[in-house]
RNA sequence: GGGUGCUUAGCUCAGCGGUAGAGCGUCGCCCUUACAAGGCGAAUGUCGUAGGUUCGACCCCUACAGCACCCACCA
């Protein structure tokens, strides 16, 4: 016998260990029909939060799902080498230990980084497999590390050299001088994408340029920058400047003598209507100085201070600290005409959040606008969808707008780009040194020392995964993939790229569904962040944790430690208790329960807490049914006599359009309404209804009668059982083990059984209609015991007019426990309680307070007045009966009716 | 400035052109032989606001308000 209460601790590790060891999560062969699903690749020294837990219990959901159903399953995962985010990790440590990455030397970090990723790389592996991911560890498994594939290890990364060189000789990636955004802390260059503009509060100046008998004022937010410029532009239809086009003013503090140009940039309606022209540090004017044949001044080094493009006095100097230098000089010479607060717009680092300064560089660039367009075309025709179908919008604008992509960053850790350079600047890219040399004829080469944006490999995972540039059969048979489950906030930097690469190098689109999941807040709907006290470790909703050890683990590793107090309330206050050990299928419930399609999801412990209730409910209905069927005949042998009641039918019926409910709701990707279906089917029908019936019917039916109950609650719940297994597979697998035999089934383990399938000839309209009435007959009974206050012990005659059924007899005396039951024409004279079910008219045999049952029964008769009312409004309305489809005013005819009679029977009831 | 989504019970969320739902919480009564992580019963909503379409609107349309997120070069 199994235990009294659910202990999830005691059963999930084992068998995860026992399903890997198996090989059943392996893909199977190369002609059944595949279903297949890239896992958007974790950080390899990263931890899971709730972002990856959930996605990763909806992929799982339906890998277990469709393995189940017979597909050849094949869940592809890896590790991301996380380029930036890994070096700066790296350094950080090393700076710990009073070390320096420059003394160091590239090769030496190189090897300090893979030391650390063997060190924490299987951190996330291992706590993905705590969730019960059915993963395909072995597959593309170089490192034999049964973590899949990772993006920088050699076959990943020749893959990579080989997309870059056919790139570059199809003439789609160029090397140039850009303007592009450099982050001054790391020392690189990074995309668009990766930056962060935020409104700031800040400043605006005014600055006078003087010229030759007059001046002109410009506006900037980055006085320092004046260095820099080049030009005064002004719109060429502002009349306050028209005259002074062509002329020239001098650049305070420098010397240098600029012109004043004209140019439909200019907004004169802004600020002063004159604006500085920086074409090395600003977006904008570098287009203008291009417009205008300007020369770029950068009078930045790489480590944003003022190198010697910039007056004597200012060279070294920091970014702002030049600004107050600046400012201070301006004032000085009278220069300063304004200076007002004014809300700003800064571009910050996505890494590092430091403010990213505009810098020219030499870089090398993906094209896009070609790929793009046949990105959009593809998502356009359907070859790929993306549910929620609102994404769309979202992929197109960026798509229709795109610009070519910076892949070169200036750092040490990921793939070196395959280029080499000779004296003169030639450039050969090529797959290896030896063929670089080659073209290079014996000249010197050096190569060289960027690497490539991180994103440059993810975006190639989908076909590189599987073997190209090979040509293997899994490409033939895995892509594209099924569907990919990702987040919104990589819709940009990863699955419009994935979209572009893959179709460029196979033609074929990388997955068909592009399912984007919510995004994971706390219950409240706030961000979760460290800062905030209010993340949450689904390690610690599987296992449990006390407050004192939560409080530690929010407050240690702060970046800044004023909040810890701030946590350490939160915390208090929203785990007065720590959290309790759910379980791996609990957390699970909660997730697929909550994955609607909206675009937040509000983690609730209330919920979670529910969801490991419903796990308790199916463990203890289990309990129940081995106790009853263990060792005894289920009518496992269909030869033996059965006989099967009302109520053995009807939940049949009902697991039958439970489990059509589920197949749509997988379909759909509604993870929500597979779990509510599953949900309501176990506890509301099966537990509160089937099971209690059943008692009665093991207790008085003859054998086959007993047999049939036994088979009914056995086959039910095996049924079940498989139906819930894609989301909550190890209390499942469990149970099976036990459940299974008794049902006849046989087989190692429940992940590869047969998912259920719903059968029509086994629905019953009619079992069902004569459980409705069942159902009411006994709510109303129920009913009227609680409001005449009746303790359990308190059993009473129940009478019932019109003709009951059996299957409610059986039920009113099962589960609301009478002294007897009548069935009658016409109810005793009798003060007692009446309640009216459809045709049916139920008493409650107790004296009661005569005023008082009219008073209920007055009550009562004054609701069904209502509806009456309405009713008759509606039907006296001639454009409704007219207008609403027959069917409607059927409906409201039939549901008049019911309330006259119910009305006459309570007026009979008062006499 | 443009775009997307959201606003339903105290909380977290489903829902749908035709009688407002779930979980948690609340209030009663029950330790009934699977389960107190349970059973039974009850209360609770002018479905953000204002218009419109319709026989009928929580649902469709318009405007507005609030919230969230994304994109965007106004110095």
């Amino acid at each position: 016998m199994i235990d009294k209460s659910f202990n999830p601790a005691a059963i999930e590790q084992p068998w995860y260990r026992r399903w890997e060891a198996a090989g059943w999560f392996a893909h199977r062969d190369h002609h059944t029909p595949a279903y297949c699903i890239q896992l958007p690749p974790p950080n390899v020294t990263g931890t899971l939060h709730m972002g990856h837990a959930f996605q990763q219990t909806l992929m799982d959901a339906l890998i277990r799902y469709h393995r189940m159903r017979g597909d050849n399953t094949n869940w592809v995962v890896g590790t991301d080498h996380a380029g930036i985010a890994t070096e700066i990790v790296v350094t950080r440590q090393l700076e710990a230990e009073g070390k320096d990455k420059k003394e160091m030397g590239r090769d030496a970090f190189i090897q300090r980084v893979w030391a650390w990723k063997q060190q924490s790389g299987s951190t996330i592996t291992r706590q993905m497999r705590r969730l019960g991911a059915s993963a395909n560890w072995e597959y593309a498994d170089t490192e034999r590390q049964k973590s899949g594939y990772f993006t920088a290890d050699p076959k990943m990364s020749r893959a990579v050299t080989e997309v870059f060189v056919r790139w570059y000789e199809d003439g789609l990636i160029y090397r140039g001088q850009r303007l592009v955004n450099w982050d001054p802390v790391l020392g690189t260059g990074v995309s668009d994408l990766e930056v962060d503009t935020e409104e700031e509060a800040g400043k605006i100046w005014e600055i006078r340029y003087p010229g030759d008998g007059f001046d002109i004022t410009v506006a900037t937010v980055r006085p320092e920058t004046m260095l820099g410029d080049v030009a005064v532009a002004v719109n060429p239809r502002d009349s306050r400047y028209t005259k002074l086009v062509g002329k020239k003013v001098e650049l305070p503090l420098t010397g240098r003598r600029i012109p004043i140009i004209a140019d439909d940039y200019v907004d004169p309606a802004f600020g002063t209507g004159a604006v500085k022209i920086t074409p090395g540090h600003d977006f904008n004017d570098y287009e203008v100085g291009k417009r205008h044949g300007l020369e770029a001044i950068n009078i930045f080094a790489l480590d944003a201070r003022l190198n010697d493009k910039a007056p004597a006095r200012y060279r070294g100097l920091e970014r702002f600290e030049a600004r107050k230098r600046v400012l201070e000089d301006l004032r000085k010479e009278n220069l300063l005409a304004g200076e007002k607060p004014y809300k700003l717009r800064v571009p910050r680092s996505g890494r590092t959040g430091v403010i990213v300064e505009p810098m020219l560089s030499d870089q090398w660039f993906l094209k896009m606008d070609t790929m793009a367009k046949d990105a959009l075309e593809v998502v356009k025709r359907g070859e790929v969808r993306f549910i929620p179908e609102h994404w769309t919008a979202t992929y197109n604008h960026f798509l229709e707008n795109i610009k070519d992509w910076n892949i070169s960053r200036q750092l040490w850790w990921g793939h070196q780009i395959p280029a080499w350079y000779d004296a003169e600047g030639n450039i050969y890219v090529a797959r290896t040194e030896e063929e670089a040399r080659r073209k290079a004829k014996g000249k010197a080469l050096r190569r060289d020392p960027d690497v490539l944006d991180t994103w440059f490999s993810s975006q190639l995972v989908p076909f590189t995964s599987l073997g190209w540039p090979d040509k293997t059969p899994d490409l033939e048979v895995f892509l594209p993939s099924s569907v990919l489950i990702t987040g919104n906030d990589i819709i940009f930097f990863w699955v419009s790229r994935m979209i572009t690469a893959t179709r460029y190098f196979t033609g074929k689109a990388p997955f068909r569904d592009v399912y984007i999941n919510a995004i994971v807040r706390d219950a409240e709907g706030e961000k979760m962040s460290k800062s905030k006290g209010n993340t949450i470790d689904p390690l610690d909703l599987i296992d449990g944790i006390s407050l004192p050890e939560l409080v530690k683990k929010s407050t240690t590793g702060l970046m800044k430690d004023e909040h810890k107090e701030r946590i350490e309330r939160y915390v208090k206050s929203h785990f007065a208790n720590g959290i309790p050990a759910f379980g791996a299928d609990a957390v699970r419930f909660t997730f697929a329960s909550l994955a609607s399609f909206s675009i937040t999801l509000n983690f609730d412990l209330g919920r979670c807490e529910g969801y490991r209730n419903f796990c308790n409910k199916l463990w203890n209905a289990t309990r129940f049914v081995l106790m009853n069927t263990e060792g005894k005949d289920c009518g496992v042998d269909e030869k033996l006599p059965v006989e099967l009641s009302t109520w053995d039918r009807w939940i049949v019926s009902r697991l039958q359009k439970t489990e059509a409910e589920v197949e749509q709701a997988f379909g759909e990707y509604r993870f929500d309404n597979a779990a509510s279906a599953i949900y309501k089917f176990v506890w509301d029908e099966y537990c509160d209804w089937y099971v209690e019936l059943a008692k009665r019917q093991l207790q008085d039916g003859n054998e086959a009668v007993q047999r049939g109950t036994r088979r009914t609650l056995v086959r039910v719940l095996e049924t079940s059982l498989r139906l819930a297994h894609p989301i909550i597979p190890f209390i499942t697998e469990e149970l099976w083990q036990k459940v299974g035999p008794l049902a006849g089934k046989k087989g190692e383990t429940i992940m590869l059984q047969r998912y259920p399938k719903s059968e029509p000839a086994k629905i019953d309209e009619a079992a069902e209609r004569e459980v409705a009435v069942a159902k009411d007959v006994v709510n109303a009974v129920r009913n009227l015991r609680a409001e005449m206050k009746l303790t359990p012990q308190q059993r009473v005659p129940v009478y019932i007019t019109g003709t009951a059924s059996p299957t409610c007899t059986a039920a009113v005396e099962s589960l609301t426990r009478p002294s007897a039951i009548h069935a009658v024409q016409e109810l005793p004279a009798s003060q007692s309680p009446v309640a009216v079910v459809g045709a049916h008219r139920v008493m409650l045999h107790v004296e009661v307070d005569p005023a008082e049952e009219r008073a209920r029964i007055a009550k009562e008769i004054a609701r069904v007045e209502g509806e009456i009312a309405k009713a008759n409004t509606q039907l006296a309305n001639p454009s409704f009966v007219e207008r609403a489809p027959a069917k409607v005013v059927e409906q409201m005819r039939a549901r008049l009716a019911g309330f006259e009679s119910t009305l006459a029977k309570l007026k009979q009831q008062l006499r």
